[in-house]
DNA sequence: CTTGGCACTCGAGCGGTTGGAGTGCTAGTG
DNA sequence: CACTAGCACTCCAACCGCTCGAGTGCCAAG
């Protein structure tokens, strides 16, 4: 079938292009894979590959190069995730197994997976607003400042200072505290503001200024601001690819720089624990249009609790990046469960 | 006198060269300062520079470029601070001045130098070391773990989840949290361990082992660990000098992708509050040869307590870049001090 | 539908040439 | 003694023209 041939000079131009790195001709083609046809026959059908937008030449009288429709079709239809090798999931266990706190789980992850895709990592801390609380402490640093301490399930800590206007005497923090307890351990984040709202009519009018000014900050603190967190590595990659690579390496640094930019990349398709490829334009960054995003959510328990993944030039090697990021996302996700 | 105006030469070399990023002949350079001499003269001059090893050319028959010894007497001798602009130091009090967290301090501070200096910006915390606890919490999470929080006084919170061999009653925690307190408050970090080594004798011996691994944790954690933290900002302004610069960016990111090299970066300056610079080969770190490192201390009162800094290009402007990196450290300082 | 042949295109690489910027040196001047 | 003018020399950068090879598109034949 002649279509099933295109489809595998497709995939054979992929192949070779992320290996080499250099535009594929037709010779080249038939000699480095057996496809049993002549040059000319090949011609052909990248002449019709380039009439479908699945490939392109740079100039006349070169060879050709996938464009990120190609990308597309070859990751949804022509390749299959690439499990890791012994040695790589081997890695993967020593080097994330040491790790005693989420933090220290968080920064090891995502240095493994700069490592083992070589490109630029990214993952997310456990989303706070999918955690239940598991522990709420208030402490005063003095008489107008609180310290409110809150601790997620999944390990996560969260720690912020909070000025108030009204004088908090250490009794009636105690008092909250166990309040807020009370209506907020075991609850969701999410679902947090409205019990914690309605503990201020438990408190005598003359404490409601003081308990009201802290439970707004709690909230505000918690559910809105820096809600989701995010770590990178492997930005000396970067370089890597910025030499062959046609585009200066300044627009990536500069997006990657932006916190916002990274959760937009990671959030854009919280769909859940399947693999997510953005391919050069599909991404809709400024700065990125010529890089493909490869992301999975990563569970805890069976919830996907936050999203881990890789940046990389579109010409990347998609089974086996997708192959680490899953491995690293499942590895995680199984660390984040048994240690309950 | 004819060794005033070698130097005043060398100074129109360093100037021009980083103005322009060019070599510099004596023709332009006669006719940019005025320094009314022939061309010739000053070649004169050059070649004497050049037998100092001040400057040098990058090949026979073009300008020449100042070395990092050139650099280096520049900076010592023949050029001063840059007091900001009124514009730039109204941009540091509204960058600054809305912050409301210790974390938030360093970030924006660590944002706003890498703006300014069009450079890569570090911020290192206030040392833990140089700090006085302020409070310490100890909080049970669950039959065998234990979070503990320290606030130090500069408004650094660290907090680390404890595993514990031992089951540790709810009781016990809060006597052994008083304990703590009483012997650690107000007191220097440094000096904390044989202050908090002693509080083991006051416990029965059956609660004595769970006691001495929480404290032995404490101090392992806070004393030892991750003791000082440094955040980066502005590496997208490496691929700027990256372009015309002959070296890649690639090493350089490596090192600063390093916690342990910014360490050393910001650490071995530890000299005071006075501004450090380190031009070139004086970096001992590997990769950073041809970049230059200016930092300076930042107090809290009257004792620093770290560094920030920025590192560039050998070739950058040096008057400037002190200037800048100066009034930050200061403002950071102010603000430090005066949230007490 | 496939194939071999053929003319055509275009970029990369090479060598030679030129122009300009810059130097060092020497001899001359206040 | 310090400075200057002039001159010969060097060398890079840019330009030009050339060739070579890889690659294409098309056509006619199998």
């Amino acid at each position: 079938m002649t279509e099933d041939r295109r489809l595998a000079v497709l995939r054979a131009i992929v192949e070779d292009y992320v290996a080499t790195h250099e535009p594929v001709g037709s010779r080249s083609l038939v000699e480095r894979h057996s496809l049993g046809v002549s040059p000319a026959t090949i011609r052909n059908d990248m002449a019709a590959l380039e009439d479908e937008g699945l490939i392109a030449q740079p100039h006349t009288s070169a060879g050709r190069i996938p464009t990120d429709q190609g990308y597309r079709l070859f990751v949804d239809r022509l390749s299959q995730v690439k499990p890791l090798s012994l040695a790589e999931k081997r890695a993967i266990g020593s080097f994330l197994d040491g790790a005693v706190d989420l933090d220290d789980v968080m920064q090891r992850s995502v240095r493994l997976l700069a490592q083992l895709t070589r490109q630029v990592a990214m993952v997310q801390y456990p989303s706070l607003q999918r955690s239940t609380v598991r522990h709420i402490e208030l402490v005063g640093l003095g008489p107008q400042r609180v310290l409110m301490v809150l601790i997620a399930d999944t390990g996560r800590v969260e720690q912020r200072v909070i000025d108030i206007n009204f004088p908090i005497s250490d009794d009636l923090l105690a008092r909250l505290r166990s309040r807020i307890s009370e209506a907020a351990i075991g609850i969701r984040l999410v679902d947090v503001a409205p019990k914690v709202s309605e503990i201020v009519q438990y408190f005598p009018p003359e404490e409601r200024p003081g308990v009201s000014a802290i439970i707004a900050s709690l909230l505000e603190t918690v559910v809105e601001r820096h809600e989701e967190r995010v770590m990178l590595a492997g930005t000396s990659n970067l370089a890597a690819f910025g030499e062959d690579w046609g585009g200066s390496v300044r627009p990536v640094l500069e997006a990657l720089e932006e916190q916002m930019v990274l959760l937009r990349l990671l959030g854009e398709s919280m769909s859940g624990d399947s693999l997510s490829v953005r391919i050069g334009h599909e991404n809709e960054v400024e700065g990125l249009t010529s890089t493909s995003v490869v992301t999975v959510g990563y569970a805890r328990g069976d919830e996907v609790v936050a999203q881990m993944g890789v940046v990389g030039p579109t010409r990347m090697d998609y089974p086996s990046t997708m192959g680490s990021v899953r491995a690293v996302a499942r590895y995680v996700g199984r660390i984040l469960t048994e240690q309950q």
